[in-house]
DNA sequence: ATATTTAATGAACAAGTGTACAATAAAAGT
DNA sequence: ACTTTTATTGTACACTTGTTCATTAAATAT
């Protein structure tokens, strides 16, 4: 059975409703209260289908990483020329990805915010890595943790990225993960 | 002029009440009426130093952390055989540190928890790093992006620890890591 | 079309939140 | 010891939170 035309018209009146919201304030300055008023959404339907205004963000934001995982169906076009073989392109999409949602990612690395926004990040990338590393190296390595270790390296770089407010470009990120695998 | 002693009596009051009911109960499902209840503190003094209950928690962290910057102090018991010179010993020092108090770093690496207290441990460790790095590596190499990159590799492996409910002994995770880094 | 299922609504409740301010009490300075 | 400074307390207030439940309304199924 798909769901009810009714839940997903509420859904979408909630995001919609925070997205408007957070142009003029940070996520954990809304209430429950403003937000379902401004999406024209009872409170107790609110509370039917999240329990906090951060859930609804991590729906939100699931969709968003849904597009990162899309990214790697297509052929990848913005790989540096010195990369090709040693590095799997594959664990370098994240930047771009980043860039092209930057005001989110503003959001989802401020320190306010929940843990588990980072960890679905990680989730993400370490599965990327899994598969990539799964092939590349003795079946004796332990591959969640060699997966752990180096996917958290590449949000490494993405956390100073933000913390250096996203001036460099993501270009210029590929190049310097791209250099320190190879240091 | 040194903190009044009122304030270091309540400060102290409100940790004390904080740890005992996190024996019981997780970080956020403690109100500020219950612990101040617990402390024996009034409501307002609470708010007048802290704003909300997981600003305690921080200010408990740090004093942990703390404890970890000066492990660099005394010599290091614990470094493998086969470490000695590539690796600096000097980043190696966190899953003990961890290990000593895990029942802490439960918590801090819980999904609920906010993104700051993950910012505190990172900067630590990529301060740590910023020093050792700056004199092994060229001038030209961004040294804040190298040390956010290592020391998030690191953090990588405390995230795996703990999702694998800390299984590992801290010796385990170290020679994990040397052997991660001469790969 | 109609009946059935199920989601959304509105109202109400106890409890917690965050803030303000005058009154009190405890340190610090002399 | 006494005065001054400053933190804590108690009370109050408007507001938000999380939950419950009967009522209404919309979607699905027949």
């Amino acid at each position: 059975m798909k769901t009810d035309l009714r839940v997903s018209k509420t859904k979408e009146a909630l995001r919609e409703a925070l997205l408007n919201l957070l142009k003029q304030k940070s996520l954990n300055s809304i209430s429950v209260t403003e937000l379902c008023q401004a999406a024209k959404v009872n409170r107790g339907t609110f509370y039917a289908h999240y329990g906090q205004v951060e859930n609804l963000f991590e729906d939100y934001f699931r969709t968003i990483m849904k597009d990162l995982a899309d990214s790697y169906q297509e052929p990848y076009r913005y790989v540096p020329s010195l990369l090709s073989k040693d590095v799997n392109p594959v664990t370098i999409r994240i930047f771009h990805h980043i860039e092209k949602y930057q005001p989110f990612y503003r959001i989802v690395f401020s320190k306010t915010v929940p843990l588990s926004y980072y960890y679905l990040l990680f989730d993400e990338v370490q599965n990327l890595i899994k598969n990539d590393v799964s092939e590349h190296y003795n079946t004796d390595i332990d591959i969640s943790m060699l997966s752990a270790y180096q996917a958290n390296a590449i949000l490494g770089l993405a956390i100073e990225w933000h913390r250096q407010d996203f001036r460099q470009s993501a270009e210029e990120m590929n190049r310097l993960l791209v250099r320190f695998l190879s240091l």
